[in-house]
DNA sequence: ATTATTTTTTAGACTTGTCTAAATTATTTT
DNA sequence: AAAATAATTTAGACAAGTCTAAAAAATAAT
């Protein structure tokens, strides 16, 4: 049985490594997970020790094809609880991280999938992530951040990716929800920041937030 | 902060105590917590510490105010999302006490706050029990255990203490959920086992049972 | 009222997850 | 390529929660 910490640093090592493609460094993991490099390594031997991932010393660590399946259902449950939190409680798209990071450890598989049901089987969360299905699939994504944009081209919000409250309340406030339509009018060449219209109206995102602003063309 | 394991001493103590009344030994809880009382011994220290019990070596502890209120909350948490896992995700009874043991942990009075909302203000769990209000108000109960009915004698069943899935399954297949009506017919004088109709038939439940139904009359 | 038994507590140890400080290994710089 | 710097790992320690075995206190039995 993997324990709630350990279930805490997979997930890290699975968005760190993008899904798994590249390698994670020790000072990265201990950067996420708030703590210091020698509790890291102390982890990843548990981790390692348990088939989660491969670690090779002094290079990083590897996800193997076990651990990305139980990454995917962690985030499975997380995603899903986001979404009731948000659909049938009430809350805001920039209230339910914290919580849901608390309620993707409950360990009940006939939960999360009466909870998936519950939900009509959403493909995606609050902030157009996507749900990894009971058998830990994930329907593949075409998208592209707002920051590659040239100016005159469009696109939907697809998905905003970091989940810290002051960007999604700023993005709210722009009206960057995810299905809302983005044209980009022109690109500040000093910055890089870059004048958009969402919903009729012309707003000046950073550089910074267009990195977090995904789009699906 | 209280810890996880902490809330589930806690918890324990209220129930043992009757919610406060009498104050619970060693042994008792180490039964009630599965564990050993040597660690029943180190914990008691600890929410004593705290100021959550009285503890007084070798005659056992007292639950104060202050761990009265906090256990409240717990036992408001589990109920509440017992409900929901009954109401809305389509549960049966007997299958939501483990999942709910662990929903009562997540922190986030937000959360349990628009749960509540979300169910309409439950005054009671899907087993009858009652739902401690945001500032721990316990409605009061007056229920008499079928144990104690006369023959001839009818009430209404409004709880059943015992979380059992065993329990729980037995009872719903002879009929006997909260709500429905009970009549005592007679009572075998070797066993004291009860002969009750319910919903027009005739049923025999043992005392070990009865003792587990709770009516209103 | 002594002895026997039960209950509870203490003492010391183990596990999980964490830390600091020191030692290694890799990477950069010169 | 040697020296300096950065990243990582080891070593040893600590806190929480648990355990076993032994000691102490309370209760029951004779």
């Amino acid at each position: 049985m993997i324990s709630f910490t350990e279930e805490n640093y997979l997930k890290a090592v699975y968005h760190l490594s993008g899904g798994g493609q590249k390698a994670v460094l020790t000072n990265e993991l201990a950067e996420a997970m708030q703590t210091k490099a020698a509790s890291v390594t102390d982890m990843i031997k548990k981790l390692s020790a348990k088939g989660l991932i491969l670690y090779e010393r002094y290079y990083g660590v590897k996800i193997t094809t076990k651990g990305k399946a139980q990454a995917l259902q962690i985030i499975r449950k997380h995603r899903l609880w986001e979404t009731f939190l948000v659909e049938k409680l009430g809350f805001n798209w920039d209230e339910v991280h914290e919580v849901a990071e608390q309620l993707e450890h409950i360990q009940s598989p006939a939960l999360i999938d009466k909870l998936d049901k519950f939900l009509g089987f959403p493909s995606v969360d609050p902030h157009g992530d996507p749900i990894p299905n009971t058998r830990g699939k994930l329907k593949p994504q075409h998208q592209v951040p707002l920051e590659q944009l040239g100016p005159g081209k469009k696109g939907t919000i697809a998905c905003v990716k970091d989940s810290d409250p002051s960007l999604l309340k700023y993005l709210e406030k722009i009206g960057a929800k995810p299905g809302k339509k983005i044209q980009v009018v022109r690109i500040e060449d000093y910055d890089k920041s870059i004048e958009v219209i969402i919903q009729k109206k012309k707003v000046i995102v950073s550089k910074e937030v267009s990195k977090n602003i995904l789009l699906s063309l």
